[in-house]
DNA sequence: ATGAAAGTTAGCCATACGGCTAACTAATAG
DNA sequence: CTATTAGTTAGCCGTATGGCTAACTTTCAT
C-alpha cells in the first residue's frame, strides 16, 4: 500500500464518487457504474485502480463482483495528512513563543528608556 | 484548487517530500533541490504542479525564488477524507445497533421457547 | 437449450506525466 | 564590466492515463 497509488487513486473524480459511495456500503460494479455516463470497461479500469491501490476490494459471486472498501488505504492518507499537521503547527507554536517573547524584551526596553 | 489537482500534486514521492521540507519553513528552489539527484528543471516542473494545485505558493525576491506551504489546500484534503470517515463511521454504528437488536430479539425467542 | 445480464479482455487514441539536455535570462559578487 | 549564481524556457522521449468500441466469457432466467 504505497501513498503514490493510494494519492493517485484519489486524483480522479469518478474514483472519489466511487470512494464516497462505498463508504455508503458494498455495491455491485453495476451499481457503481449506474451515475456515471461511462462505458462499463472504462468504469471497471476505475475500480481496478482503486483496488490495487488498497482502496477497495471486490469478490465475484456468480456474475456479480461485489465491491467495499478498504478503510486501511483511507488511514495511511490520514496519517500521513496528520504527521504534517503536526510539524505545521509545531512550528507555528515556537514561532509564536518566539514573538511573545520579542513584546516582553520590547516593553522592557520601552520602560528603560522612559526611566532615563 | 480542486482536490483532483491536490491528490495529483500529492501522488507523486517527489513532491510529498518538497510538502514534508515547506512543513518545517520556507525555502528556495535551491535549498529544495538539494535533496535530490534531479535535473532542475525537472524539480520546478514539480514546484509549479505543486502551486497550481495550491498547495505551495512562490515568490521571486531578486534571483531567489522562496517557497512556503499553503495549509488551506491541504486542509481540503482532511475535510473531505473527515467527511468519508464520517459516513462510514454512522454506518457501523447503525450497523452495531441492528446487532445489538438482533442478539436482544434472539435471547427473547429463547427464553419463550424454554418456558413452553 | 437459448437469450439476457454482468462483467471482462484487447486494443485504439489523444493527452498528460516525469525525467532529461541545451540554451537562455536576470540578479548579484568581485 | 565580467563571471557566477539561481533559476527559466523549450523541446525531446518513454511511459502512463482515461476515455472509447468490439468482441468475448461466465452466470443466471426463461
Amino acid at each position: 500500500m504505497q501513498l503514490d497509488h493510494v494519492f493517485g487513486a484519489l486524483s480522479d473524480a469518478t474514483r472519489r464518487a466511487i470512494v464516497m459511495r462505498l463508504c455508503d456500503g458494498e455495491a455491485s460494479v453495476g451499481e457503481l457504474a449506474k451515475p456515471f455516463e461511462m462505458a462499463l470497461p472504462s468504469l471497471m479500469k476505475h475500480i481496478r485502480i482503486l483496488e490495487s491501490s488498497g482502496l477497495v476490494a471486490s469478490e465475484k459471486t456468480g456474475r456479480v463482483r461485489m465491491c467495499s472498501l478498504q478503510t486501511e488505504a483511507l488511514a495511511t492518507v490520514e496519517v500521513w495528512l496528520a504527521a504534517q499537521r503536526e510539524i505545521w503547527e509545531q512550528r507555528l507554536d515556537r514561532l509564536e513563543m518566539h514573538v511573545e517573547k520579542l513584546k516582553k524584551e520590547e516593553r522592557s526596553n520601552a520602560r528603560k528608556r522612559k526611566s532615563k
